[in-house]
Order: structure tokens, then sequence, then C-alpha cells
RNA sequence: GGGCUCGUGGUGCAGCCUGGUUAGCACACUGGACUGUCAAUCCAGAGGUCGCGGGUUCAAAUCCCGUCGAGCCCGCCA
């Protein structure tokens, strides 16, 4: 007999009945009762019920042995009474009465509590995240996260995709986030920068004739944390192909997206193939966010020709100045009690608005505290582009445009969630596309790049040497899925010249970009294929399908909001040995914070 | 860099607004009782400088100021 286990802790049933077997596991509840002892053992297959008697000469050594020791327990599989089959238990028709126990690893007091999904405070999780892990929950999240990336690569290569892999000690990108940095020991002063992406190498991959690359591919930014932010690091199911238009790239990654949330959802709608395309000036005016949740079925409308030059002076001199207005529907809101509508003014004000104005359309007119501006033909306008009806109020939103559309798409998503509009147990997925090339810098009133440069601007050089920049638009899209960006992507720019002309309107001179991007543009002098592709975040992914709001509950290991790691203490002092092997002085901010490591 | 919230035995919470008994409850821990439980039950016990520092007060977990830490958000995230 094996001298650990001859079976899991999962395993046991009626038809192992009067077998010898063997298991091993952690201690995760015991039931003393003073002559009787159950000890359930669990591994990470299932729980197993062992008893022992009074009689037994093991009985005291078991009655000591604290929660989570490890164990090894042998004896004769036997049926549990009728009365004491556990129905929630796979191995509850069967218990294990131990005539051999011992002990591998026994166990301290537990800072966290392995048995039970009580809350415990997240330093204490991530410090203990070897307990956190034996937890059901994350440890069913983590086996989750495997199966979800062993299907999207199955689902890759049937598609055609080849595995990559692409280096991790590379080069600092030019744009977007702050780089991690990596020093070289053999060429002082210089430094390698961990990939935010693996960009430029899946470009150069299709460049080198691969036409179809895939990587489950870690990202690495220098870049403060959110909830479903993870800080430092984070995969992508990076993937690109050749010679594919955007609806190519589409009609590529939809089946596999599909197929994954079909495949996990557990039985939630999941939105079939193919999906809703947004143009992004559709997706900020109708839902006020550059990624919609299409579970809340609210549609932002335009009512600013509604009050323009109406009696209701504070929109109409907003509107004289530039301003817009934007109305948001709340079916069925005429019964809410006044605290309903003061709540939400509050709260608009809590994001920085003046406030919040509404009507409700009841008893054929409308009411509330600005009703009574809206004449009959404003009114009947307003249900004209609204599609409000007796019985819903409208909430209106004036600012300048982004502001406007920025706020009216909270106030959409508070409106669906208070209202409980909000579809339940579906996924909704879409496409936002047509995204501008540039946009504006506010502070230095200078021409960026919107999103990503490498993207192919619509209209190609032309475009660019005719229109006014803030104009024209990339093939650059974003894949959304319950209101949460799952990727950004785009058709490339493979032109040398178009993206010299591109970077320069940008003001990027023709040297600054060669210095920059030197080994991907040389590339493309050589021949290069039109290309475009994506990269969908793994961890979001598993995250929506695991049914959690943040990203920690689906990495094994993740850094705090800080970006440490708690439990193998990174970031870390180093020796100063290896700093002066590595040409670095360190030039550390005042004490005076009082800061320590 | 900024805003909000939180910080009370190992853990989760209560007490704080309205200052005044021995800081309360649950889980875990230790000891005891108990032969069919499956969150076993029952009894007892140990464990707290109320994050830290300063201030107000006869008196501070409680009020004030500062500071540190955590989470969430803004900035940032091609």
């Amino acid at each position: 007999m094996h001298s650990l286990r001859t079976h899991t802790c999962g395993e046991l049933r009626r038809e192992h009945i009067g077998h010898p077997v063997r298991l091993s596991g952690w201690l995760h509840r015991k039931r003393d009762h003073g002559n009787l002892l159950f000890l359930d053992v669990r591994d990470h297959y299932g729980i197993t019920q062992c008893v022992l008697d009074g009689s037994s000469p093991l009985f005291k050594t078991a009655e000591a042995l604290r929660l989570e020791s490890v164990i090894t327990v042998a004896g004769k599989v036997v049926p549990r009474a009728p009365g004491a089959v556990n129905p929630r238990l796979a191995t509850g028709e069967v218990e294990l009465p131990v005539d051999a126990l011992s002990v591998q690893s026994s166990a301290e007091p537990l800072p966290l509590q392995v048995n039970s999904d009580a809350e415990f405070p997240e330093e204490t999780r991530l410090r203990y995240r070897f307990l956190d892990l034996r937890r059901e929950k994350l440890h069913g999240n983590i086996v989750l996260r495997s199966r979800v990336i062993a299907s999207i690569r199955r689902r890759m290569i049937e598609a055609g995709f080849i595995e990559f892999q692409t280096p991790i000690l590379t080069s600092s990108s030019p744009e977007g986030a702050r780089d991690y940095l990596v020093p070289s020991r053999v060429h002082p002063g210089k430094f390698y920068a961990l990939p935010q992406a693996p960009q430029q190498f899946k470009q150069l991959l299709m460049t080198a004739g691969f036409d179809r690359y895939f990587q489950i591919a870690p990202c690495f930014r220098d870049e403060d944390g959110r909830a479903d932010r993870s800080p430092g690091e984070f995969y992508q199911l990076d993937f690109e192909m050749s010679f594919v238009t955007q609806e190519d790239v589409f009609a590529a990654i939809e089946p596999v997206l599909h197929g994954v949330f079909e495949e996990f959802a557990g039985g939630a709608a999941v939105t079939p193939a193919p999906f809703p395309r947004i143009p992004f000036a559709e997706a900020m005016a109708k839902y006020g966010t550059d990624k919609p949740d299409l579970r809340n079925p609210l549609l932002i409308a335009d009512v600013t020709d509604v009050f323009r030059d109406s009696s209701f002076a504070p929109f109409a001199t907003a509107i004289a100045a530039g301003a817009v207005v934007r109305a948001v529907p709340a079916p069925d809101a005429s019964g809410q009690p006044r605290s309903f509508f003061d709540k939400l003014g509050q709260w608009a004000r809590e994001q920085g608005a003046p406030g919040l104005g509404y009507v409700v359309l009841a008893d054929g007119g409308a009411k509330g505290p600005i009703a009574k501006f809206v004449d009959a033909d404003r009114l009947a306008r307003l249900g004209a582009a609204t599609g409000g009806r007796e019985g819903d109020a409208l909430f209106f939103v004036c600012d300048r445009q982004p502001a406007a559309e920025k706020l009216a798409g909270r106030v959409r998503a508070r409106l669906g969630e208070d209202l409980g509009l909000v579809e339940r147990n579906a996924f909704r997925f879409c496409w936002v596309t047509d995204f501008p090339m540039y946009e504006l810098n506010e502070d230095t009133k200078r021409i960026e790049f919107s999103h990503n440069p490498f993207s192919m601007p619509q209209g190609g050089l032309d475009a660019l040497e005719r229109s006014d920049p803030l104009t024209i638009k990339a093939y650059q899209y974003d894949i959304v899925c319950n209101g949460v960006e799952l990727s950004s992507g785009a058709i490339r720019n493979h032109r040398p010249d178009i993206m010299y002309k591109a970077f320069a309107i940008a003001g990027y001179s023709r040297d600054e970009v060669e210095a920059r991007f030197g080994g991907m543009l040389n590339a493309f002098k050589y021949g290069a294929p039109p290309h475009g592709g994506s990269a969908p975040g793994i961890d979001r992914i598993v995250m929506l399908l695991a049914g959690e709001t943040n990203i920690r509950e689906v990495i094994a290991f993740p850094m705090n909001q800080q970006a440490q790691d708690v439990l193998m203490q990174a970031p870390g002092p180093v020796p100063p040995e290896r700093l002066k092997e590595l040409h670095i002085k360190l030039d550390l901010p005042s004490v005076d914070s009082g800061r320590e490591s």
C-alpha cells in the first residue's frame, strides 16, 4: 500500500466499502464527543469523514491535533448508518474508521480560519496567502483560472493561432505607462524594461510571416492599482493576425470569447457572435462611457435643443456658452419618494456637478422643480427624444460635452442599479470601435495619441495630410463585457511613411521615431503585412466568470494596492555590493516623511 | 500627489455621536464533560497599553490635532 495515500479525500464511495485505504490531507474540522471523534480530512479533491472511538489507542493523539495539521490515516472504508449520511459531501455515504494515524506536519493556531468563509483583513489574507488559498472560494477561483486559460489555449490553437514566448527583459517603450526597469550589470547606466505588453514583438512576428500569433502574456506596468487592476503585473490573451481587416479580427476572437464564457458562465446568458459594434462617439453619447454595460437598458438622450432658449436660465445660458444637455430616463420613477430624487441630487453634487435637474412625467404633464420651465411643446420633444413615458422621470445633466457625457454615464449606471434594471446572470459583450486617433491635451494644448500610436488611421496617409487631426479616427477598438474593458486592439500601422506622418502630428520628429522604435520601423521597411489584433485581459475574464469584483480574488499571489508583496516581502532592499555591481548609487528622498523600507 | 472610509484580544464585530462601572459578543485557543456528529453541543479559563504621538478634561476607546497603516476612488493606466 502506498505510504501516503491510496485515494484522494474526494474519492471514496459506496463501492469502496470494505477496501483498506490510506488518505493524507489537512485536518479540516474536528467534532469531539469525548468517546467518539470525527476528523474531516481535506485535500484538493474533497473531504472525507474519519472516525475514532475511545477504545482506540490513537484517540488521545487525534483529539489533540490542531486544525490544518497534515495527517495520514488508514483504515477500512465502512458505510454510514442511513441517518448519518451527509448528502452535502461527495464522500458522504461512507467514512473511514482510523486504524493508523501519523502526523506529517502539525499546525500552529491559525491567523485565519481555513474552514470558514468569514472575512479576514486584506493584509492578513495576503501575508498568509498559502492559508487563504486553501479556503474553498479562493482555491476554486485559482482552479477556474487554470481551466479558463487551458480552454483559451485550446480554442486559440484550434483556430490556427501559434503560441509564442517573447522576451521579458526588453527595451523601454516610449509611450504609455511607467516601465519597470532592470539595471544591466554588463552595461553600466543602461536598463532593460519589462514589457508593458509584447506589442512590438508580436508585430515583428507578423513581419516574420507567422500569420497568427498568440501568447498568454505577462505584462508589467508601474501604475497604481484599482479593484479591477492589479498593480505591477497582469496577463493578457495577446493575439495578432496578418492580412486582416478589423472585421476579420472580430470574427476570429468572438467565438473564442463566446465559447469560453459559455463554458464557464454556469448557465448565464452570453452575447452570441457577432457582438454589437458601437462607435466610440455613440458609446459616449448613449452610454456616457467608452465601456458601456449593456446589461443596463437605459439610454442617454441629447436634449440640448429642447432647452436651448428655454426659460430655464441655468441651462439656456450654459447652452449659449457651448454646453450640452443630456437626459437619462428613469422608468416608472414617478412613484419614488422625494428622498429618491434628493439623494440622487446630493450624490451628483458629490460627483462635482452643480446638481441634477429632473422632471417627472405624471398626470399628462411634467412635475418637479424645473417642470414649470418646460412648456407643452418642449415636453413633447423631451418625450420624443428620450422615449420617456407617463410615470417615468427624466434626469438632466448640463455641462460641456465631455463632462456632461461622463456624468450622464454615471447617472445611467446609478439609476440602472438603484431601480434594479440591470440584467442578472448575463455576460453582455460589445465592441467599441472608431476611437479618435488623437486628442487634445487640455493642459499642454498639444495633440497627443489618444490610444495606441501604432494604430492605422482611418483614411491612411491621405487623412493625416488633409484632415483636422482631432477628427481622424483610428482602426482602434475595445472589447467590453458588462462594463469591464477586457482589451483594446487595433489594425496596426505597417507603413513607415504613414507612421512618420502620424508621429509628426503628435510632435515627434523623424529622428525621434527612429530612435524610439528603430527595431520595428526598420522591420517594416522590408515587407510588412497588413496586420492587427487585440489582447483581452485574462485576469478580468476570470474575475467576471468567478463573479468577483476584485482582481486579487483570481490571482494566486497578488500584490497589495501599494504594489508590495507582503508574503515574499517585495520590493526589498539589496546589499550594497549588489548595487555596486550594478553601478547604482541610491539617492533616497529625505526621511522626514517617516516612511521606512 | 489628492479625496473618502476604516483601524478595539489571534480573527470578525459592538461600544465612540451623547467622555464616567471590571471595554461586551461570536469564532479560534487552553482545560473539563459528553459514543453518531458533520458550523457537534455544554461548562470553565486565558488572551486587550482600544494603530501610534500629542492636546482638551478631574476623567479619553469615546472629543480635537498630527501621524502611520489598510481598502475604495480620482489622477495615472500607449
